[in-house]
DNA sequence: AGAATTACCTGAGCGC
DNA sequence: TGCGCTCAGGTAATTC
């Protein structure tokens, strides 16, 4: 599923397959995913020029000039760009048809993805507003989460991915962050030192960065619907044993989801 | 305020 | 072969 290394990648193949384009047409064909796709965006859309793709957490954001498409990939979303135009096939819910033919297109089979439009500034949109600092940016440290986790019990792995903590952390790579910073995924948040605070904040920001790197040397070429570039850790190896001590990895769940960790490396 | 839970959705993998 | 079941999980919305 696209994580924020995913969605990375795909705002930087994308603004070069669709920067300077003009908007010809919009296809909604599928209008009810989990949010509904805005009616407005037929109208809105035609016409305008895509000046940049921008990112917020694992939102895309398509400077439209005055106007602002906003998707978000959810679990099973992927955009495919078309140089030529071809014939949808099933769960291709939107295509964004420009000048000349090329289509951007939508495809999403679980339709948690989100498709948005503001004439504001995208920051502000109330799906937008309230997301904490992007972890690969200044301003997310270890000082940081630790004023964030003085007043939670909640378990740290759940803080770190609660978006208004911080930005476009997913279940992969909370996994991954605490193994690298040898913390428990079930520590209560607020239980956290600031020096562990401070290994945890740049063990996510390391394995945001790296995926990122491999993937633009591997995968980003293909026209690949595949996803995650990085050999796992934890994630994915509940059965597996630790690539440090050798020992056998313990899967539990926490708020639902799978979570992996070493009992021995991580304290 | 913070925490916990539910809803949304379909393909894949499984046992029978 | 096919049926029914469980699992995967981001995030908004709801409830406690």
């Amino acid at each position: 599923m696209p994580e924020l290394p995913e969605v990375e990648l795909t705002r930087r193949r994308l603004e070069r397959d669709l920067a300077g384009r003009r908007i010809e047409r919009v296809e909604v064909r599928t209008p009810k995913l989990r949010l509904p796709i805005p009616g407005e965006l037929a109208i809105a859309l035609p016409g305008r020029t895509i000046r940049s793709v921008e990112r917020r957490g694992k939102y895309l954001l398509f400077d439209c000039e005055g106007g602002w498409l906003i998707i978000h990939l959810g679990m099973t979303g992927f955009l495919h760009f078309l140089p030529e135009p071809a014939l949808p096939g099933k769960h291709d819910h939107l295509d964004i048809v420009f000048m000349g033919g090329p289509v951007l297109r939508f495809h999403d089979p679980r339709k948690f993805g989100t498709v948005l439009w503001t004439m504001a500034d995208p920051l502000s949109h109330p799906l937008l507003a309230r997301i904490g600092p992007e972890p690969l940016i200044a301003g997310f440290d270890g000082d940081y989460l630790f004023r964030m986790s003085r007043s939670r019990r909640v378990a740290v792995k759940l803080l770190i991915m609660n978006s208004e903590i911080v930005a476009g952390v997913g279940n992969i790579y909370a996994n991954e962050a605490l193994f690298r910073a040898g913390i428990r995924p079930d520590r209560p948040s607020s239980s956290l030192t600031l020096p562990e605070c401070g290994r945890l904040a740049a063990a996510i920001r390391e394995v945001l960065q790296e995926s990122i790197n491999q993937g633009s040397t591997f995968r980003v070429a293909e026209e690949s619907a595949a996803y995650h570039p990085l050999d796992f850790a934890v994630y994915g190896r509940g059965r597996g044993s630790c690539s440090l001590c050798n020992g056998a990895l313990e899967e539990i769940r926490l708020g639902n989801r799978s979570t992996v960790f070493c009992p021995r490396c991580q304290v």
